[in-house]
DNA sequence: CCGGTTTAATAACGATCATTACGAAAAAGC
DNA sequence: GCTTTTTCGTAATGATCGTTATTAAACCGG
């Protein structure tokens, strides 16, 4: 019973996600959010909450949406398959839609005031959970011989994360994909073998 | 003629870089900048002009109190000696301080909305300056014979410099300093030689 | 000691922030 | 058709944003 929801919620969402992308959290009003979802203020507070829970669905989304190469990547036979899956997807993602260039991991908060932190600190886990599932890939790497015993499989995988992060800001400043492009093969030029020339 | 000033402008933009350094731009309000300063607002605004003078200058005072590495850097004999130099000294710089981890060309302004952009902007040019300078320090290392003619120097120092501005989100993360530097040793781990064992 | 000038401090400015009452409109059950 | 329930849209909430009038106080030259 009752009456019906006038607009698409999926879409209000994804309009939201798109604004978050570009701005950062505390950089999108309402107005903003509202202005770009087609939708009256009150109805996106009643379909998603807050303007922090927004952001967390957002968030999610954007894992759905946009990170499928992520998990894609761990299923890859060698560890450098791995990052360089991840490094060049990561690049083309950050580059592919113009109006909101870089990622939302780092956009979405990196510094911001007090209020934020929740939104900052949950950033900080989405960040930390792609880094620990490349981390465990590369401990398993380690053991199949795919990479040396001398490898630190945490500094691997935060090497990788501080570049795609890097790039990032990179991105959002502009630079093209073929610079980063080449960021990227600079990055695998160092990759260590199974055979220890690496380190 | 005139009365004089009673608090000391150093000190107030010391403490203005230092709120800026944790929050970022916007993220720093005027009240935070004027606690931190220990003066009331009107005083900041007659000694500075406004927030983003403010911003602008705290940015100048950064360059000079903390990236003295950098200049130093570019005068070491060798490539590879530059970038471990501004590397290793970037960590450091980003995990000195527990209450204000990262540095001020990212935590500044990544993402924001449309009122900051022009200091969004002057984050922007303030890094390529950075990455401009390595450029040519990396191209006159190829000359030198000390980087291999197959080397790039655009995209290692965007490399370099991807590395800072990606370990820059992971110290404001919270990563420690041995963390980064183990980052900084895997990138460094085959840096590229006049023999062109690189690329 | 007094007139001119600069700073200090209180308090206010309009604008925007995120959030929500409130009443009209629309759909489902009886 | 009437009641109930949900949504919609207008408009307002108090708080905070960056920025300044305005007034009182402190200093200098005469």
């Amino acid at each position: 019973m009752g009456r019906h929801r006038e607009f698409d919620v999926e879409k209000a969402l994804d309009a939201a996600l798109c604004v978050f992308w570009r701005k950062g959290y505390e950089g999108s009003s309402y107005t903003d959010l509202t202005e770009a979802a087609g939708v009256e203020r009150p109805a996106l507070y009643s379909a998603f909450g807050n303007k922090e829970a927004l952001f967390r669905l957002a968030l999610d989304r954007y894992s759905e949406r946009f990170l499928h190469y992520i998990p894609e990547a761990l299923q890859l036979p060698t560890a450098r398959q791995v990052a360089a899956h991840i490094l060049f997807n990561a690049v083309d993602l950050n580059t592919r839609y113009p109006d909101h260039t870089g990622c939302l991991g780092i956009n979405g908060a990196v510094a911001g005031s007090d209020d934020a932190e929740p939104v900052r600190q949950a950033l900080i886990d989405f960040r930390a959970a792609g880094q620990a599932q490349l981390r465990e890939r590369f401990e398993r790497a380690k053991a199949e011989g795919d990479l040396p015993e001398t490898a630190k499989a945490d500094a691997l995988a935060a090497f990788v994360m501080a570049l795609t992060h890097g790039m990032a800001v990179q991105a959002k400043a502009g630079f093209s994909r073929e610079m980063l492009e080449a960021v990227v093969e600079q990055a695998l030029s160092t990759w260590p073998t199974g055979r220890s020339t690496g380190a």
